[in-house]
DNA sequence: TCGATATTGAAAACGGATTTCAAAATACAG
DNA sequence: CTGTATTTTGAAATCCGTTTTCAATATCGA
C-alpha cells in the first residue's frame, strides 16, 4: 500500500471519519494520475470509469487529501482550484505557460533560503509561500515567433 | 499632474475612449490611497463620498487602470481582487499576515534574478510572476505565543 | 444486529466578477 | 454651437466555480 493511502486511512480514523467505496476510488483514481488537474476535469475524468460519483464528493474528498496533506492546492490564477499530489514533503514551485497551459515544477533552494532571509529582516513567520513564474514555454514561444 | 494621471487619459485618448467625471473621480481617488484595496473595499470607501457611481463602474475603471498600467492587480488566495497603484516601473513582491491581513512588500533582486536563471535553465519565457509568502506578522506572532 | 453517526448525490445557495441594456453623457464633424 | 454617432453609466441580471443543504443511504462500534 501506497504510503499516501496509508497517510490518509490513519487521518480518517484519527479524525472519526468513515472509509466509504467512494473515498477508496477518488483515493486510487488520484494517485494515479500525476498532474495538476482542476476538480472540475479529475470529476470529468473520474466519471468515466465511475458515473455513479458525484461532484460534490469529489471536491470534499479532494480538500480531505489537501488536509491530510496528501495532496496540494494549488492556484494558477484562472479560477480553478487545482490539486496535485503531495510526495513526501518534498515542495517545488510553477512555470505556468499562460499559453497551452502547460506546468513545469522546479525546486530552487537559494530562493527558498532567500525568501526565508526576507521574512526575517521583516520579523515576518512565514507558514506558506507561493511562487508561480507565468510565461510562455518554448514551444509557444517558438511558435508566436514563427507567427510574426 | 502626476504621472499616472497623464498615462490614463493618454491611454483613453489612443484607445479612443471618454474622459468622463466618473472615471477622473475614481482615478483621483485611487491615487490618494496607498493600499492593497478589493474593489468591494475601494468601492464602499469611494461610495461615502460618491454615492453615485455605481459598483460596475468603479470595477470596469480599475480594470482600465491595470490595462494602461497605472495599477497592478493581485490576488491574495482570498477571492478578492486587489489593485495598488503602479509607481513607474517598479516591482515588488509580498507578505501577507493570514492573521490581520496585513500586507508587506517587498523587494529582492537576488530572487528576481534567480527567477530568471530558473527560466532560462527551461527555456521559459517570462512575462510575469508572483511571489507571496503567507504567515504572520510579529504583531499577531506575539499574540500568538502569549495566547498559548 | 442495532442505532448513532457520517456520507452521499442532486440540487440549491453562495459570492465575487462580469455582462446586459436602456438611458445619459461625450466627442467631434459640420 | 448644434446634431449625431459612439461610448459610458448604474442597476440588475447573469455567470461560473465553490460550498452547503438535506433526505436517503452507508458505515461501524457496542
Ligand atoms: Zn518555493
Ligand atoms: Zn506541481
Ligand atoms: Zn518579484
Ligand atoms: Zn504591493
Amino acid at each position: 500500500m501506497k504510503k499516501q493511502e496509508e497517510l490518509f486511512l490513519d487521518y480518517l480514523t484519527r479524525k472519526r471519519l468513515k472509509n466509504t467505496s467512494q473515498r477508496m476510488i477518488i483515493l486510487k483514481a488520484f494517485l494515479r494520475q500525476d498532474s495538476h488537474l482542476s476538480t472540475e476535469d479529475f470529476y470529468l475524468q473520474l466519471r468515466k470509469k465511475h458515473p455513479g460519483i458525484g461532484y460534490a464528493t469529489v471536491h470534499r474528498t479532494l480538500k480531505l487529501f489537501a488536509e491530510c496533506g496528501i495532496a496540494a492546492e494549488r492556484n494558477f490564477g484562472d479560477g480553478q482550484m487545482r490539486f496535485e499530489v503531495r510526495h513526501d514533503n518534498e515542495h517545488h514551485d510553477h512555470l505556468v505557460c499562460t499559453e497551452c497551459g502547460r506546468i513545469i515544477e522546479f525546486e530552487n533552494q537559494q530562493i527558498e533560503q532567500l525568501q526565508l532571509d526576507v521574512a526575517q529582516k521583516h520579523n515576518f513567520f512565514i507558514k506558506d509561500h507561493r511562487l508561480e513564474l507565468y510565461g510562455l514555454c518554448q514551444a509557444c514561444f517558438s511558435n508566436d515567433q514563427g507567427n510574426i
